[in-house]
RNA sequence: GGGCGCUUAGCUCAGCGGUAGAGCGCUUCGUUUACACCGAAGAUGCCGGGGGUUCGAUCCCCUCAGCGCCCA
C-alpha cells in the first residue's frame, strides 16, 4: 500500500542511479532511428547550479525524454567549458591564500595546478544536474580542453588564418588592468553613476588669451591627447580649424581638426581627442591620421610617455594630481556634476581601460554574412521568432572579434614568431619551425584564445571533428546539425551567433535547426536573482523541499514564450500538491486493484464512462503533442495537469466508485480502464515529472517507464457521443450541487429528485447513471413527474427540468433571487444575440457556422428562459 | 537617443478576430474510507487610455501613458 503522501526524497536517488546505470541516456549511432539532437550549452566548469540552469536543463530534458519516447535516437550532448578567466581567477585566489602567485610558479606549474583543481572541484555542476533528473548522454561528456576539442581549435584557427579570416592587429581593446588581459565587449558592464564633467581650457597657439574649452570625464587622459575636434559647421570654431592648441602640463602642440563626431550642441562643442584611450577618439584619430599615444602600462599606470612626475601613478592618482595642477594654472573653466556610464569589468570589477595593444582578431563580419542568410532563409529558426531581430541586429553590426586573451588557462594560440617578428601559424611547433626554416629560433605566442572560440565549435567538435575515424564520421553525419538549441537570450551574442558562424564556415551547414530562447527566472517580485540582492532561490534547496518533479513541473508550467518567470514558493507548493494528487489517484487505483491486463485494448471498451475517459485522454495527448512540437511547454504542462486533476481525479475516479463497488463485466472493464488510463498518464507526464511517474508506473520487472514508448492512440478512440453523454452527466451533477449550495441545503442531506419533461435520451441516461447521480449529487428516489410540488427548487438541463422538492428547508426569497438572476442573465444574452442576428451585415458577412451558432444559442436560451420563468411563477403561487 | 517587450480577476499569468480563462488567494459549506498537500459551491474583470479597420476587437493598425529589458 502506498503512503498517504508522496515523499520525493525516498525515491529520487535510486531511480536516477538505476536510469543512469541502465544506459538509457545513451545515443545509438548504429541504429537507423531518426536522431534528435540537443547540444547542451556547456556550463562553466567553475559553475554551480542556479535556477537559470534548472530551467534550461529541465526544458532540454523534457524535449529529450519526449522525443526519446517518441522513438527518436536521442542525443543530448553534455559537457562543460573551461571558462578561461573565471577558472584562472579561482585557482589564483587559491594560490594567493597560500601566499603564491602564478607568475612565481611559471606557466607550466600553474597549468598543472589548474588541471588538478579541475579534476577535484571542477564540474560540481555536472553532478548537481543529476539531482534534477536530467538525462544527457553522460558517457559522452566533453570538456572544451579535451584533446579532441583542442585539436579542433588548432585546426580551425590555422584554417581561418590561412583564409585571412584571422589576423593580428593593433586596435583598442577593453583592457582589464587588474587581470591584465583583454576582455570581450560582452564582458564589459556599463554602470550608470555619478561623476563630474571637467571643462578644461586649452590655450590656442599664438593667440594670447584665446582658449578653446573641452569637456571630459577623464581629465587624466589629457596626457595622451593628440588633437581637439570641432564640428566642421560650427561657426564658433571655423576660424580655428587647422590651428593648434598647446596642451597644458605636457606642452605638446596638438591640432584642431574638423570632425563630425563633435556635437556642437554638447558642452562647448569642442572635444579633446585621445585616440589610444577612447573608442570614439580612436576612430577620429584614424580619420585624421593622428598619433596614438599610449600613456599607460598593462596595469593601468601611467608610463614613460607622460611627464616624469606622472609616471607610475594609477589612473586615480593621476587624475587628482592633474586637477590640482590645472587648477593652479587656472585651466579649469567649470566643473559639472553629471551622471554617466562607466565601463566595468564583469570579471574583476575594476574600470575597463580602452587600451591599444596587438591582439588576434577574427573577421566576424565576413563569417556573419552566411550566418545572417541562414536565418533569413529559415535554415535556422528562432522560437519565439522575435529573437531573430536581436540576432540580426547584432550580426549586422558585428565588430572584429578579439579572440586573444592574456591568460594562461585556455587554448594557447598556435602562432610562433621569429626574432624579426615574422609570424608562423601552424598546428604544431614542428610545422611552424618548418615554415620558419630549420635552425631559426621561434617562440610561441604566450596568449590563449577566448573561451567562446572553443565553445563556438561545440556542435561539431563534441561529435569528433576533425577526427577522420569512422566513428567520428558516423557521429557527425548522424547528429550534425542538431535539432534544437535551448538557451536564454543573454547568450545569443556570446554563443549562438558564434556557433552559427563557425558551424556554417567549417561544416558548411547550420549547427541547429531551431533555437529556442527561454525566459529568465526572476524572484516573486520580478527582480533578477542575484547573490548581492540575497533573493536567489537555490534549485537544490527547492528540490529538497518540494521534490525535483515539483520544481521541474513549476518551471515548465511557467515557461510561456516571451515572458520571464516569476518564481514563488506558492507555485512550487501548488505543483508539489499536484504530485501528491497524482500519488493519491494511484493509491486509489491500488486499493481498488485497478490494473490493466497486458493485452488491454482501449478500443475494445464498451461502457460509455470508459469510452469517455479514453477519448478525453486522447484529447489531452493531442494537446500535449501539439504544444511540445511548438515549444509551448506551459501549454503541454497545463494540458496534462488539467486532465489529471480536473478530469481523471475530479470526475472519472468519482464515477468509478459506485461502479467498482459492484461486480461483473462493467466493474471489470472499469478496473482495467482505470489502471490503463493511470499508466498512460504516467507515461505522458514522465518527461515533466520523471521520478514520481517512474515510481508509480505499473511495469514488468526490470523495465523502466523512462524507456516506454510515447503512446500513439488510434483516431477512432475519440468518441464524441460518449463525450456528450458524460458531459450531460457532469452538468446534471454540477447543477444540482450548485442549486443545493445556493439554497444552503446541508451537504449531508439527501434530497429527492424529480425530473420533468425528460425526453427519451434523458430518461435513459437517468437510469444508466442513477447510482452515480445519487452519490455525487447526494440525491435519492429519482422520479419522473410533471406536477411540480410546492416549495421546490428547479433547474434546467437541456429539455428537462430538474426539481428538488425541499419545501421544509427552502428559503423562498433566496430561490426567487436565484431564479431572477438566472433569468436576467438569459434575457441579457438573448438580447445581445438578437441584436447581432438582426444586423443584416452580420448575417451576410459572418461565416455561416457563426450565424448558425448564434441562432441555436438564442433558441436554447429562450427554451431555458421559458422553463425558469415558469419555475418562478410556480414559486410565487406557492 | 535607438530597438524590443509588457500592461487581462486581489496576486502570478494563459488566451490573441466570434458572448473572458487557469493557478494561488478570498468567502461559504464539508472528516461521503484515494487525497485537508483534499472535496463542493461561490464572488471578483470599462482585457492600461484614446482613435481607427471590421458585420464583430481583449486579440489587427495608429497613438498616448506607465513599467521592464537590450543596444548606444
Amino acid at each position: 500500500m502506498l503512503d498517504k503522501t508522496f515523499d520525493p526524497k525516498k525515491i529520487e536517488e535510486t531511480h536516477y542511479r538505476e536510469w543512469e546505470s541502465s544506459g538509457v541516456f545513451a545515443c545509438h549511432p548504429e541504429s537507423d532511428k531518426k536522431p534528435f539532437t540537443i547540444m547542451m550549452p556547456p556550463p562553466n566548469v567553475t559553475g554551480s547550479l542556479h535556477i537559470g540552469h534548472a530551467l534550461n536543463h529541465t526544458l532540454q530534458d523534457v524535449l529529450i525524454r519526449y522525443y526519446r519516447m517518441k522513438g527518436r535516437d536521442a542525443l543530448w550532448q553534455p559537457g562543460t567549458d573551461h571558462a578561461g578567466i573565471a577558472t584562472q581567477m579561482v585557482v589564483e585566489r587559491e594560490l594567493a591564500k597560500e601566499g603564491k602567485s602564478r607568475r612565481d610558479m611559471g606557466r607550466e606549474k600553474f597549468l598543472k595546478r589548474v588541471w588538478e583543481w579541475k579534476e577535484q572541484s571542477g564540474g560540481t555542476i555536472v553532478s548537481q544536474l543529476r539531482r534534477l533528473g536530467t538525462t544527457p548522454d553522460w558517457e559522452r561528456e566533453r570538456f572544451t580542453m579535451d584533446e579532441g576539442l583542442s585539436h579542433a581549435v588548432l585546426k580551425v584557427f590555422v584554417q581561418l588564418y590561412k583564409q585571412g579570416l584571422i589576423y593580428r592587429d593593433k586596435r583598442l581593446v577593453n583592457w582589464d588592468p587588474k587581470l591584465q588581459t583583454a576582455v570581450s565587449d560582452l564582458e564589459v558592464e556599463p554602470k550608470e553613476q555619478k561623476g563630474k564633467m571637467w571643462h578644461l581650457r586649452y590655450p590656442v597657439e599664438g593667440q594670447t588669451a584665446e582658449y578653446i574649452t573641452v569637456a571630459t570625464t577623464r581629465p587624466e587622459t589629457m596626457l595622451g591627447d593628440t588633437a581637439v575636434a570641432v564640428h566642421p559647421d560650427d561657426e564658433r570654431y571655423k576660424h580655428m580649424i587647422g590651428k593648434s592648441v598647446s596642451l597644458p602640463i605636457v606642452g605638446r602642440l596638438i591640432p584642431i581638426v574638423a570632425d563630425e563626431y563633435s556635437d556642437p550642441e554638447k558642452g562647448s562643442g569642442a572635444v579633446k581627442i585621445t585616440p589610444a584611450h577612447d573608442f570614439n577618439d580612436f576612430e577620429v584619430g584614424k580619420r585624421h591620421n593622428l598619433p596614438m599615444i599610449n600613456i599607460m602600462d598593462t596595469q593601468g599606470r601611467l608610463n614613460e610617455s607622460v611627464p616624469e612626475s606622472y609616471r607610475g601613478l594609477t589612473r586615480e592618482e593621476a587624475r587628482k594630481k592633474i586637477l590640482i595642477e590645472l587648477e593652479e594654472m587656472d585651466a579649469i573653466a567649470e566643473v559639472e556634476d553629471i551622471k554617466h556610464t562607466v565601463p566595468y569589468s564583469q570579471r574583476s570589477g575594476v574600470i575597463i581601460e580602452p587600451y591599444l595593444t596587438d591582439q588576434w582578431y577574427c573577421d566576424a563580419a565576413t563569417l556573419a554574412k552566411p550566418a545572417i542568410e541562414a536565418v533569413e532563409k529559415g535554415e535556422t529558426v528562432f522560437v519565439p521568432k522575435s529573437w531573430e531581430n536581436t540576432y540580426f541586429e547584432w550580426m549586422r553590426n558585428i565588430q572584429p572579434w578579439c579572440i586573444s586573451r592574456q591568460l594562461w588557462w585556455g587554448h594557447q594560440i598556435p602562432a610562433w614568431y621569429d626574432a624579426d617578428g615574422n609570424v608562423f601559424v601552424a598546428e604544431s611547433e614542428e610545422e611552424a619551425q618548418k615554415e620558419a626554416g630549420a635552425g631559426k629560433k621561434i617562440t610561441r605566442d604566450p596568449d590563449v584564445l577566448d573561451t567562446w572560440f572553443s565553445s563556438a565549435l561545440w556542435p561539431f567538435s563534441t561529435l569528433g571533428w576533425p577526427d577522420n575515424s569512422a566513428e567520428a564520421q558516423k557521429m557527425l553525419a548522424k547528429y550534425y546539425p542538431g535539432d534544437v538549441l535551448v538557451t536564454a537570450f543573454d547568450i545569443i551574442f556570446f554563443w549562438v551567433a558564434r556557433m552559427m558562424m563557425m558551424g556554417i564556415h567549417i561544416m558548411g551547414e547550420v549547427p541547429f535547426k531551431t533555437v529556442y530562447i527561454h525566459a529568465l527566472v526572476r524572484d516573486a517580485s520580478g527582480q533578477k536573482m542575484s547573490k548581492s540582492k540575497g533573493n536567489v532561490m537555490d534549485p537544490l534547496e527547492l528540490i529538497d523541499e518540494y521534490g525535483a518533479d515539483a520544481l521541474r513541473f513549476t518551471l515548465t508550467a511557467m515557461a510561456a514564450q516571451g515572458r520571464d518567470i516569476k518564481l514563488s514558493d506558492e507555485r512550487l507548493k501548488g505543483y508539489r500538491n499536484f504530485a501528491t494528487k497524482l500519488w493519491n489517484a494511484a493509491r486509489y487505483c491500488e486499493m481498488n486493484a485497478c490494473k490493466a491486463p497486458e493485452n488491454f485494448d482501449p478500443a475494445g471498451v464498451k461502457e460509455t464512462l470508459n469510452k469517455w475517459i479514453v477519448s478525453a485522454l486522447c484529447d489531452a495527448n493531442e494537446a500535449m503533442e501539439e504544444a511540445l512540437t511548438n515549444y509551448k511547454f506551459n501549454d503541454a504542462a497545463a494540458a496534462i495537469y488539467q486532465f489529471v486533476w480536473g478530469t481523471f481525479c475530479d470526475w472519472y475516479l468519482e464515477f468509478s466508485k459506485p461502479v467498482l463497488e459492484g461486480k461483473g463485466a462493467m466493474a471489470d472493464e472499469t478496473r482495467a480502464t482505470t489502471g490503463w488510463v493511470l499508466n498512460q498518464i504516467l507515461i505522458l507526464l514522465n518527461p515533466f515529472m520523471p521520478f514520481i511517474t517512474e515510481e508509480l508506473a505499473a511495469r514488468p520487472a526490470g523495465k523502466k517507464l523512462i524507456s516506454s514508448a510515447w503512446p500513439a492512440y488510434a483516431p477512432g478512440l475519440h468518441d464524441a457521443k460518449a463525450a456528450a453523454e458524460i458531459g450531460w452527466l457532469m452538468r446534471v451533477i454540477g447543477e444540482i450541487r450548485s442549486v443545493r449550495a445556493d439554497m444552503n441545503v446541508p451537504a449531508g442531506a439527501k434530497v429527492a429528485l424529480q425530473v420533468k419533461g425528460a425526453g427519451e435520451t434523458t430518461k435513459q441516461r437517468l437510469k444508466t447513471y442513477d447510482e452515480i447521480i445519487r452519490r455525487m449529487a447526494r440525491t435519492e428516489t429519482v422520479t419522473q413527474g410533471e406536477a411540480v410540488p410546492k416549495g421546490s427548487v428547479q433547474t434546467v438541463i437541456d429539455e428537462a427540468t430538474f426539481i428538488l422538492p425541499i419545501a421544509d428547508i427552502i428559503d423562498l426569497d433566496k430561490e426567487r433571487a436565484r431564479l431572477s438572476k438566472e433569468i436576467e442573465k438569459l434575457k441579457d444574452d438573448i438580447k445581445k444575440t438578437e441584436l447581432k442576428l438582426g444586423n443584416k451585415d452580420f448575417v451576410s458577412n459572418a461565416p455561416e457556422e457563426v450565424v448558425e451558432e448564434h441562432k441555436t444559442r438564442k433558441e436554447e436560451a429562450e427554451k431555458t428562459l421559458g422553463k425558469l420563468t415558469q419555475a418562478l411563477k410556480q414559486l410565487e403561487a406557492a
